[in-house]
RNA sequence: GCCGAUGUGGCGGAACUGGCAUACGCGUGCGACUCAAAAUCGCAUUCCCGCAAGGGAUUGUGGGUUCAACUCCCACCAUCGGCACCA
């Protein structure tokens, strides 16, 4: 954990007396142990390049290590002004890409083009070989909770020490002793499974009923649990043993199986004889069906090198229909001791760490389980979940063997059932399937999907998973993509008045509901769309609650400036600058919402208000439409107004608004005089002035003669509909 | 340390494609209404100098490009978030 802290210095001590030797140039190299290289990653020990990695470069610089550079920056300076990536320097390591220097035969190759030769040519010597590293991270997803969705599991005691039989078949013209067969035969039956190879019969031409009828001999029946392996020609073989006697079986691997989609005749350079390869042929092309084959095998793994000299890697199409995964090696041939292949590591670990017999399924007509109501539960001291106290729960009956088991404990995490509830909305009373197809396709995926920081990172995560899953098994129709949302944001926190993320320890935790019993749901909506940008974090402040407040009150008593409706005497008279305001605000507000800029449009509607209020009166269809424009930001009060004046549907069901373009720009605009670039005055004129008209008026205005007496008139730049900038 | 984001009045923030920096709201001050207070309405409000007219400075800091920079380029600083030495 220490080495986690921050900025560690680097320590380390040299191994005297121990040289590591460059294969490649076979120079010496020190040996350190240092404290700054991961255990877990690797093999825990590395080779350092102190002119090209930060940390080794550290490291060097500290014990006065020699820091020879390998890599040359090599870009090529395109524009000019172009900021260049650094090269290395004495107080930093290059980590780019470049040109290999210092480095013998490699010396000029690109960074990529040397990669490539110098794994190349170790794997020629079989110095060494290629092999790729993933960054792989832990993930639970079990919480120790008596809350949470129960994860419908059992253990039983006496299912886990169940170990299942494993039948090995053998390829052609094989036998029990040959190829990796003795290893992983010892290496099971010292973890106590029965291993049952087999010696099958050999001869140039064979048939499958050859091979299946000595199998029947082996008195295998369904009773039995069963893991079972096919190499080369033992591949068909073990596809028709198990269908041909109906044997469930846990797991089924294929290594380097033969298949149907070769001729073979590849295999006569090899000194295969035509006898051979037509048995060959002849069990490749049973037909196996794959349907009946997956109902009976749980899981399978299909093995394949990519150096076979036998079995094309094509033949893995043949088992496609199978849905096992596929593993494919580079350099295990035919898996076969003739090439040295005595052991398969591979195999072993997939056995171990395939099934664990003791966990069974709840079945599926007692799904699903719920919690046990209880009066209280509390925290175990032994770290487990709380359910685990509670005895009566969790013993129960093993659904496979009857016996004693008991039930899982961990929960699932509430993010769970989370996850895929909006597929449920589709549907959400549908009592056969969580939801019909044809709801499904009506809705999914969806057009867009809010939520906050911690949505983005966990919900995210896992609904996409659920859908992924639910899509891949077929649930969800192909039609509606295998992506759940078409668009997603995020919006930003609020937080506390102070600007800390509101909690509980601090005490500044502001409840919504408090804001909506004083001031309502619209004043609370409004606010946090006025507070500032979507995605940004912002402090609550309640002073700016009330400005809300106001502005909707405003609205509301704008409805005194109609009265005068019944006067003919006083007919509300349109005002010419407020009907252009109200079409920029339809614009504005279009367009922000648009933008998701809520803010700015909450402030268009604040400015047509305070303009509307400025009015002597105020013609009615200049407060409808203002009614309409507020609908998606204040609806109660919107809904309200609107049912008030004359609406006769719901105002949230009535259409946008159309501006008039004609009326979005201003007739007259203030033209703006700089001289060299600061502004001196502003003039009123038509908004398409044209240029000489515009210097005109600018050179004549009384403030800017004052400025340019006795200057010379450099140039002056005209900047149509905005500025005249006068450089003197 | 690396990666990313952000930095504009007393505060939340606005500014299209480089073209009036500080819209809108809050707060504050003054005034109207009132016996008084609250509410409401009106005016003012970036800072500095000035009674005023007016002038100067200003978008984290320093520099650059441009007639013109919050906006583009370079360097630096600070804050927030993510990651944890994966060679």
């Amino acid at each position: 954990m220490e080495r986690t802290e921050l900025q560690k210095e680097k320590i380390g001590v040299e191994l005297k007396g121990i040289k590591a030797i460059n294969p490649v140039n076979n120079e010496e190299i020190s040996v350190w142990v240092a404290d700054y290289v991961l255990t877990g990653y690797g093999t825990g020990a590395i080779m350092a390049v102190p002119a090209h990695d930060e940390r080794d470069f550290e490291f060097a610089k500290k014990f006065d290590l020699p820091i020879i550079e390998v890599v040359k920056y090599s870009g090529v300076p395109a524009l000019a002004g172009e900021n260049l990536p650094k090269g290395r320097t004495p107080e930093r390591a290059y980590a780019g890409e470049g040109t290999a220097v210092n480095s013998g035969f490699i010396d000029g190759l690109s960074t990529a083009e040397a990669k490539e030769k110098i794994t190349k040519w170790l794997e020629e010597k079989h110095i060494g070989k290629k092999s790729v590293n993933y960054k792989l991270r832990d993930w639970v997803f079990s919480r120790q909770r008596y809350w949470g969705e129960p994860i419908p599991l059992v253990y039983c005691e006496k299912c886990a020490k169940r170990k299942p039989k494993i039948l090995l078949i053998h390829g052609l013209g094989g036998n029990p002793q040959e190829n990796w067969f003795p290893w992983f035969k010892k290496q099971m039956e010292d973890r106590s499974y029965e291993v049952i190879i087999p010696d099958l019969p050999k001869s140039e031409t064979l048939y499958p009923k050859d091979w299946l009828n000595k199998l029947a001999k082996l008195n295998i029946t369904s009773n039995d649990d069963l893991f079972v392996v096919g190499h080369s020609l033992g591949g068909p073989a073990a596809c028709q043993f198990i269908l041909k006697n109906n044997l469930p079986v846990h797991k089924l691997i294929l290594v380097a199986p033969v298949g149907k989609s070769s001729d073979w005749q590849h295999l006569k350079q090899y000194d295969f004889s035509d006898k051979e390869i037509a048995t060959i042929a002849r069990f490749g092309n049973v037909p196996v069906d794959f349907v009946k084959l997956k109902n009976l095998v749980t899981e399978s793994t299909l093995y394949f090198s990519e150096d076979d000299p036998y079995i094309p890697l094509k033949i893995k199409n043949d088992y496609e229909d199978l849905d096992g995964a596929v593993r494919i090696f580079k350099d295990k041939k035919h898996f076969g001791s003739h090439w040295g292949i005595t052991e398969l590591p591979d195999i072993l670990e997939e056995f171990l760490t395939s099934l664990n017999f003791g966990w069974v399924p709840v079945s599926e007509k007692d799904l699903p389980v719920e919690l046990p109501k209880v009066k209280k539960y509390e925290p175990t001291d032994t770290g487990e979940s709380p359910l685990a106290a509670i005895e009566k729960w969790v013993k129960t009956k093993c659904p496979k063997c009857g016996g004693e088991a008991r039930r899982e404990t961990d929960t699932m995490p509430n993010w769970a059932g989370s996850s895929w509830y909006f597929m449920r909305y589709t549907d959400p009373k549908n009592k056969k399937e969580f939801a019909s197809g044809k709801n499904l396709k009506y809705w999914m995926p969806v057009d867009w999907y809010n939520g906050g920081m911690e949505h983005n990172n966990l919900h995210l995560l896992y609904s996409r998973f659920w859908y992924k899953f639910l899509y891949d098994i077929g649930a969800v129709p192909k039609e509606c993509g295998d992506e759940p949302y078409k668009k997603r944001t995020s919006h930003g926190l609020i937080l506390g008045e102070g600007g800390e993320k509101m909690s509980k320890s601090r005490g500044n935790v502001v409840n919504p509901d408090d804001i909506v019993a004083r001031f309502g749901a619209d004043t609370l909506r409004v606010y946090e769309m006025f507070m500032g940008p979507f995605e940004q974090a912002i402090p609550w402040d309640e002073k700016g609650v009330v400005g809300v407040f106001r502005f909707l009150e405003r609205v509301w008593k704008l409805q005194d400036k109609l009265k005068v409706k019944s006067d003919k005497l006083k007919v509300a008279v349109e005002s010419p600058k407020l009907e252009r305001l109200v079409h920029q605000t339809i614009k504005k507000i279009g367009e922000d919402i648009e933008a998701m800029k809520f803010n700015t449009a909450v402030s268009a509607l604040m400015i047509l208000v305070n303009e509307m209020a400025a009015q002597e009166n105020l013609p009615i269809t200049n407060y409808q439409l203002l009614i309409t424009l507020l609908a998606p930001f204040a609806p109660h009060l919107a809904e309200e107004l609107g049912e008030k004046f004359g609406n006769k549907k719901s105002v949230h069901l009535e259409k946008w608004p159309e501006y008039d373009p004609k009326l979005v720009v201003e007739e007259e605009i203030d033209l703006i005089v700089q001289i060299n670039g600061k502004m001196r005055d502003s003039v009123r004129v038509k908004a398409d002035i044209g240029e000489e008209e515009a210097k005109k008026f600018a050179t004549e205005s009384e403030k800017v003669k004052k400025w340019i007496e006795g200057q010379k008139i450099k140039k002056i730049i005209f900047v149509k509909g905005r500025l005249v900038n006068i450089v003197v």
